[in-house]
This record gives C-alpha cells, structure tokens and sequence, in this order.
DNA sequence: CCGGTGGTTCGATGTGTGTCAATATAGATA
DNA sequence: TATCTATATTGACACACATCGAACCACCGG
C-alpha cells in the first residue's frame, strides 16, 4: 500500500535513539539557551558564573541542565580551581549538525 | 565575576523558545524515525500508511506523534481522498538547521 | 582548622509525555 | 444507506521531567 517512493534511507532505530537524545538535551528552552551561552564564549567555553545572569531560574536549576547536556555529550566539563568550566564538544555537535542536514536536504533538490 | 569573554550574542529567550520546540519535536526516537521517514521519500512527502512500517508502536501513537511534529511546524499534512500525505516544510527545517549551525559555528574558527 | 564562596546533589512536588485500547471521523465503494 | 479502509481523537495509566529549598561538597584565604 505504498503511495510514493522513497529515496533515501531512513535513520535506523538505534540511529534515532542517539540522535534524539541530543535534540531532547536542546528541547528544553532554558537549556538551549545555556548551551548557546557557552557557545558564544570564546573558544566555546564559559564558566558556570558566566551562565547564571542570562537565565531566570535558580542556581540549582542551572546545575540540573548542565548536567543533561553534559550526559547528552554535546558539552563537557572541567574544575579549574574554584570555578566549573563547560564547553561545547565541536565532534559531536558537528555529528548532530551533518545528521540533521543529511536528512532534511533531500528538499534542496527539490528545491532546485 | 566573568571568567572568559564572550564572542557572540546568545540566544534570546524567546528564540530560545521557539527553536527548543522544534528539537523537542525531534527529541523522540519514534517521532525522529518518522521525521527522517518522510523527509526521505520522494519530494519530502509520505503517507501514512509507508510510515508505519518503519516503526513499532500502534496505529494512534503513530498518529499521535505526526501530530506534535505538524505543530512543530517542521511538517505539514494534507488529504487526498483516502490517504492523508505528510511533507517537510523546507523553510522551517533550513531555520533550524542554520540556527543550529550559527549556533555551533564558532568552533570552526577555533578548530582553523 | 576555620568561614566563605562556587557548584552539585537530594527530596519533594506539580506538570508533561508516550503508550495503547476503544471509539470516532472521513472518504471510497457498493 | 451500509460497509470497509485509513487516519484521528479520547481516556486512562505509568513514567519522566522541570523546578525549588535545603543540605552537601570542593576549593580558597585567613
């Protein structure tokens, strides 16, 4: 009962899985915005006490979001001394970009 | 008590929240599935009944999820006659994949 | 070994979400 | 109208999640 054919092979269960948990780390707009926070430090790095002043929600709210972007593998982070340093993990961010352009981009052709 | 400089203006609230609803929408490995389904058929377009074979769950949760992805935005649907047709919107996928990429971005420069 | 500051973890609470069975709607066909 | 197929909606349930205050841990300066 198939009406129109495919193309291109769709991501795989196992495929959806990962790439879903990565969209689910950005899904939260809190989160988000923190994750663009730290990337629009230089050298895609920012301590926590940089974050705090651009998101309305308290200090253990922070830490939660930090800690599911940090488990998602989109960001690390690192103790220097009194402050906690995240940074975005350009590998994996570069993986969930070519992922969602691999995808979408069949419209370019389309397009064209 | 600022550690590091910033490069570039973070997202804003707002945005924040309009793009986190849009990687919500691909934030489940089902809904993500179906998403890629669509997107890899001819013309960005599928209906219903070839996407059900590709995912393991039940008629309404099939139904269910095309439904917060059509309130993403990220896809549209339309009836004709008895099938009712699923396309991804090419506009609303480039935003958010050429937000994602500003967003990301600056680790290029890093990485040169 | 203090006291203070930066961050994290814990516990509780209200809200959101994925799933299915049952039911409903919309179009085709007779 | 009656019926069949394709999809959507509803209702219920279990589980996950965002949030906060309180308690806790790690480092630093006396």
């Amino acid at each position: 009962m198939r009406c129109t054919p495919r193309v291109r092979e769709p991501l795989t269960a196992v495929e959806s899985t990962r790439l879903a948990g990565m969209f689910k780390a950005l899904s939260e707009p809190v989160r988000l915005q923190l994750f663009s926070v730290i990337a629009g430090h230089a050298g895609g790095e920012a301590c926590v006490c940089d974050l705090a002043p651009f998101v309305d929600v308290s200090q253990p709210t922070i830490s939660h979001h930090l800690k599911i972007l940090r488990e998602s593998g989109l960001v690390s982070s690192q103790r220097r001394g009194t402050w906690v340093h995240y940074r975005v993990e350009p590998e994996v961010t570069g993986d969930l970009l070519a992922a969602l352009a691999r995808t979408v981009d069949v419209n370019e052709e389309v397009a064209s």
